[in-house]
DNA sequence: AGCTTTCAACTTTTT
DNA sequence: GTTGAAAGCT
């Protein structure tokens, strides 16, 4: 059960209908967990197209900014249910990535960017450090990358950071980051951090560039705002001018993206730097039992608050939280197992007949770091239980696909070095080690590119016969390629030249050639024709039944289509809704709720994690603290919290402290004394009161 | 010395 | 399930 799962009321709550009535000031809107803020935001743009003051605005006008491309088309499915595929179709709904990319592809000129520029992905980047370190040390480069890559969050150059640089390995990193940036000009390419810190850089400079934009986003709402960091911050700024009015929402309890440089610094600066900022709390909590929120709200009330902020819900009382305690790790998943076994039969007893509250997909196992899965998926299997491990490697990391992301790349630019590199040696063709060094060498020597390089006269003098002559097939092939994946519109077509391409470079022989199983080597020949059909799909042309309607898409060149596969990471509708438990680590589980949830390993050193004891800061045990919190508010009908007394260390079990969080969450205080209609004639006093206290105060920041 | 084998440890993750 | 380090083998 994913995201909409929980019994959405008719009627919008008072809060809720504020924030979507606000449209004359800036809005922050904190949305607890579960509160319906896909709802607001969804309605809010519904009545940002009706009339009036402050409203009336064209689809085409209204941006929405999500950080995932999945959150993005969850938004785009409500927003279409709501008010129809024609008004959404031209909605800006997008991450801020994308948006950067399309600001980039419109304006980027002006910064000197061509506009088939690549985007390089993390194992790019990784490489280029590798070279531009000159290190063959893969750690390394990770590490100067991350550190790089935080840098840029903040909005730093490398002059920049060489300047703060601390220590010698920050100076080092800085001196490998200017290098890098040069490669990346070099290369006409950007890396996902420049995809907000360019248009940045673009709308501070260049105004007429500032002013297009400001003028076309007449209301921007951004999803996830306490998620956003601080180049992501200033650039909606620009965007929105300096009496712009945006919808910000976001929850400062659910930020736990700080390791990346996710800030809550832009909630504590937005009544600051908007001071007619309309702060609106939805409190009002539609997933959760009492039970399960009060151990949240117990827990996250050990934070310093940024606002103030308590969930409630009228789904009644419900199971107490449970805590099991587990001698270790392999005794936790037996009992996790038996206890979702146990719990089901009863379900089964009670709702006979009624598959969805009995499914597999009811069930979800939640932990802090992914190799705590393992016990799990073991004690599960031998249960015979189906589930799923989320946050897998995705079809994209997949070594067959980006072969193929390599070559597409570089039809769609040439100068694209590492697409280059990849594309020229799978398969082999001839062209190896040495020959590319020297072509590495020649062209970085004239300042070209590695393909430039390769037609250039002077190069010949430098190589044998033999390796010029596969270089220049290499690139006539390329060329060919190229000119026909342009010119190549439509799914059909697209597919009989993708097999035609895969034909000419004997791929599938690769496959083969390079796998000792046979299986596996099939497996991923498998995921090479999946990868062909969802292109082809994608170039569009084929009569698609929507809604009864038959309509025939716009057809797109292959070269259309494989510009933007690097935005996109998740063949999203793949494997959704089986009937599966869910395996999850907490970070990845935000935004999902399930009706039974166990919360495994809650241990110190766990969570909040440490490495060693006392090594920890109270900034990180916050954060720790409201992973728990997100881990709490994930559940809807019953929790179990499971710590386990000794864990593994070696060879010996050693004493694991319950986490301190179990003891913050107060079981078994304030449980239910009211009468539960006394209590419904409270929440109601309550919410009118609110309502009215809102209405009063116009703006409000604590 | 250089290779293989074994053993333990393992942050969180998107674009 | 994978990777890096340390011990063991030739």
């Amino acid at each position: 059960m994913s995201s909409h799962g929980s019994s959405a009321p008719a009627m919008m709550n008072p809060a809720q209908m504020e924030a979507v009535q606000h449209l004359h000031s800036p809005c922050l809107v904190l949305a607890g967990a579960g509160s319906g803020k896909t709802r607001v935001i969804t309605h809010k743009i519904a009545r940002l197209l009706q009339p009036g003051p402050g409203a009336d605005l064209a689809p085409a006008e209204i941006a929405a900014i999500t950080f995932t491309n999945k959150a993005a088309a969850e938004m785009r499915e409500r927003a279409k249910s709501l008010i129809g595929a024609k008004a959404s179709g031209k909605l800006l709904i997008c991450t801020f990535h994308s948006l950067g990319v399309k600001l980039l592809r419109e304006d980027g000129e002006a910064l000197g960017l061509k506009p088939q520029f690549s985007i390089l992905d993390a194992d790019d980047v990784t490489s280029i450090l590798r070279d531009a370190g000159g290190t063959t040390d893969v750690k390394q480069a990770r590490h100067w990358q991350w550190t790089i890559s935080l840098w840029k969050n903040q909005g730093l150059d490398s002059s920049q950071a060489l300047s703060q640089a601390k220590s010698d390995d920050e100076q080092v990193a800085a001196r490998v980051m200017k290098l890098y940036e040069e490669r990346l000009a070099a290369y006409q390419a950007v890396d996902f951090d420049d995809l907000i810190g360019m248009p940045l850089k673009l709308l501070t400079e260049h105004e007429h560039v500032r002013k297009k934009w400001q003028k076309q986003l007449r209301h921007v709402l951004v999803d996830e705002y306490q998620d956003t960091n601080a180049t992501q911050y200033e650039l909606l700024k620009l965007l929105v001018g300096q009496d712009g009015i945006f919808t910000a929402v976001g929850d400062d309890d659910q930020s736990i993206y700080g390791w990346r440089g996710a800030t809550l610094d832009n909630l504590k600066k937005l009544p600051q730097d908007f001071p007619n900022l309309r702060v609106i709390p939805l409190e009002q909590n539609y997933r959760s039992t009492s039970a399960i929120l009060r151990a949240a709200n117990n827990v996250i009330a050990t934070n310093p608050k940024l606002f103030q902020k308590t969930l409630w819900s009228d789904l009644g009382e419900g199971d107490p939280v449970k805590l099991l305690e587990c001698d270790n790790e392999e005794h936790e998943a037996e009992r996790a197992v038996a206890h979702f076994v146990t719990h089901r039969m009863n379900l089964l007893e009670k709702h006979p007949g009624d598959p969805s509250k009995t499914a597999w997909s009811n069930f979800a196992i939640l932990y802090r770091a992914n190799h705590q899965a393992r016990p799990f998926e073991q004690a599960l299997r031998r249960a015979n239980i189906p589930y799923k491990v989320s946050g897998g490697q995705s079809f994209f990391d997949k070594a067959e696909i980006k072969d193929l992301c390599g070559w597409l790349r570089l039809l769609v630019n040439n100068d694209d070095d590492p697409a280059f590199l990849r594309a020229a040696t799978t398969p082999k063709r001839g062209i190896g080690h040495q020959t590319l060094g020297t072509l590495g060498e020649f062209a970085g020597k004239w300042k070209v590119s590695l393909f430039e390089a390769l037609f250039t006269e002077s190069l010949a003098a430098t190589l044998s016969a033999r390796a010029l002559g596969s270089l220049h097939e290499f690139g006539r092939y390329v060329n060919d390629l190229e000119h026909r994946a342009r010119h190549t519109f439509g799914g059909e077509d697209a597919k009989l030249l993708l097999l035609e391409w895969l034909k000419d470079i004997s791929y599938e022989q690769h496959l083969y050639d390079g796998e000792e199983n046979e299986k596996v080597a099939a497996a991923r020949w498998n995921n090479v024709l999946d990868f062909v059909d969802w292109i082809a799909r994608r170039c569009g042309g084929e009569i698609e039944n929507d809604g009864g309607m038959t309509i025939e898409t716009e057809k797109k060149s292959v070269i259309d289509v494989a510009q933007s596969i690097s935005l996109i990471t998740s063949l999203a509708e793949r494997n959704a809704d089986q009937n599966v438990v869910t395996l999850s680590t907490l970070h990845a589980s935000k935004g999902l709720e399930w009706p039974h949830v166990v919360l495994a390993g809650i241990n110190e050193g766990s969570l909040p994690f440490s490495r060693e004891e006392g090594d920890i800061t109270p900034q990180q045990i916050e954060e720790e603290r409201r992973l728990m919190y997100v881990g709490i508010t994930r559940a809807r009908l019953t929790l179990v919290i499971s710590a386990l007394k000794r864990r593994k260390k070696g060879r010996e079990y050693v004493q694991a402290p319950p986490s301190r969080f179990i003891a913050e969450m107060k079981l078994g205080e304030g449980g239910p004394k009211e009468d539960p209609r006394e209590k419904l004639r409270r929440l109601r006093e309550e919410l009118a009161a609110k309502a009215k206290a809102n209405a009063q105060s116009q703006t409000q920041t604590h």
